[in-house]
DNA sequence: CATGCCGGGTA
DNA sequence: TACCCGGCATG
């Protein structure tokens, strides 16, 4: 699809630095131009290059752009499906500070239309001389994409199901499945005593309705019955690792905290570059809690959460020098904004500004 | 495989 | 000292 582009990117690298040779997965367009604007000295390489490879980085500042060649392990049918979701659900500004986007004008069961309103996008980072081009929204989901993306929003449906033990609830709303959790599992009466520490773990299902029409069919809204549930997905309140917990509380700065009872269908903020889905049913749990996550957390490749069900943090001993879960600058900004790297990350030192 | 970063190299 | 990168540990 980016053929093109992509082409130019590796023509550029074929005979570039050992740099640019050896970082092939990462975003060859970047890079290049990147290298090559940084190596600036009479290295002896052809002003064409330079040029060539800074016209792609303009034209490919967008992330979204490189996405799709950075991720080729992603079928590409289920990838522009799950960017089908995406852009029904979720606001993604894709620079690692992204936003929810803030207008509450969507209902779960009903996908909204494409967030072409989106008018309070924010984001900071893109104080590159770009034009507007990335900012219109979806739009940009689609500039170098095939010609004929038309999606089929109407075969995506979201459930929501309930993940507590023995109850596989379904319903179609995520406020209904979490009055749902709050009187039958949590044994809350109203809405309005949440302390803010409830934990309301359910999943949050993205079907195709094209691919999975019958598949799911008895996961209809209603069903409270062992509904066609992911096969691998286990049973909660013990263990999660398909979970994503988010609170409601205390997000931290990358995290929007936008998270509100009132708009459930913007739960979740996908980083679309971790958007890693395998198939067009995407389930998602969701819980809402009191627990702290770092920012991190906000990636969609699920199983890297812990999450904690019962409110004892569960001490991870993660004492051991593993790796912080804050974002370093390579996954805030991405390759193809190293110039905002602190310069430890630059030069591949520890990260000096999102220090653990 | 992607990421974080130590250790060591170069200018 | 600034910069870069090989290579390893980690997830």
């Amino acid at each position: 699809m980016f053929s093109g582009v992509n082409e130019g990117g590796l023509l550029c690298m074929g005979h570039s630095e050992k740099q640019l040779s050896k970082k092939t997965s990462f975003s060859p367009l970047s890079e290049v131009a990147q290298a090559a604007e940084r190596h600036h000295k009479p290295s002896g390489h052809a002003d064409k290059e330079v040029m060539a490879a800074t016209v792609l980085t303009s034209l490919s500042t967008s992330p979204l752009v490189h996405y799709p060649s950075s991720a080729p392990t992603v079928p590409e049918p289920a990838g522009r499906a799950w960017k089908e979701v995406l852009s029904t659900s979720y606001s993604s500004s894709t620079s690692g500070n992204w936003s929810w986007d803030a207008s509450d004008h969507s209902v779960p069961s009903t996908p909204s239309p494409p967030l072409l309103n989106d008018t309070n996008k924010n984001f900071p980072l893109s104080s590159q001389g770009d034009d507007g081009s990335e900012d219109a929204g979806e739009s940009q989901h689609f500039m170098f994409e095939d010609p004929i993306p038309r999606k089929r929003k109407n075969s995506m449906k979201v459930m929501f199901k309930c993940l507590w033990k023995n109850c596989e609830k379904v319903l179609s709303t995520s406020s209904g499945i979490q009055r749902h959790i709050r009187t039958i599992h949590l044994g809350r009466s109203s809405e309005s005593d949440s302390d803010g520490e409830e934990d309301f773990y359910y999943s949050e299902l993205e079907v195709n309705m094209d691919s999975l029409t019958e598949g799911l069919s008895n996961l209809t809204p209603t069903s409270p019955t062992t509904a066609g549930s992911p096969p691998s997905f286990p049973p909660p309140l013990t263990d999660l690792p398909h979970s994503k917990h988010i609170n409601t509380n205390g997000l931290q700065s990358h995290a929007p905290s936008l998270l509100s009872h009132s708009a459930p269908s913007t739960l979740c903020h996908i980083r679309t570059d971790h958007a890693y889905q395998g198939a067009t049913t995407h389930v998602r749990a969701v819980s809402i809690g009191e627990k702290r996550q770092p920012a991190a957390s906000a990636h969609t490749t699920v199983n890297k959460n812990h999450a904690s069900i019962t409110p004892a943090p569960k001490s991870t001993q993660g004492a051991r020098k593993s790796r912080g879960e804050a974002k370093k600058c390579r996954k805030v900004y991405g390759m193809e904004k190293r110039d905002m790297w602190c310069t430890a990350c630059r030069w591949k030192k520890a990260c000096q500004r999102f220090t653990d």
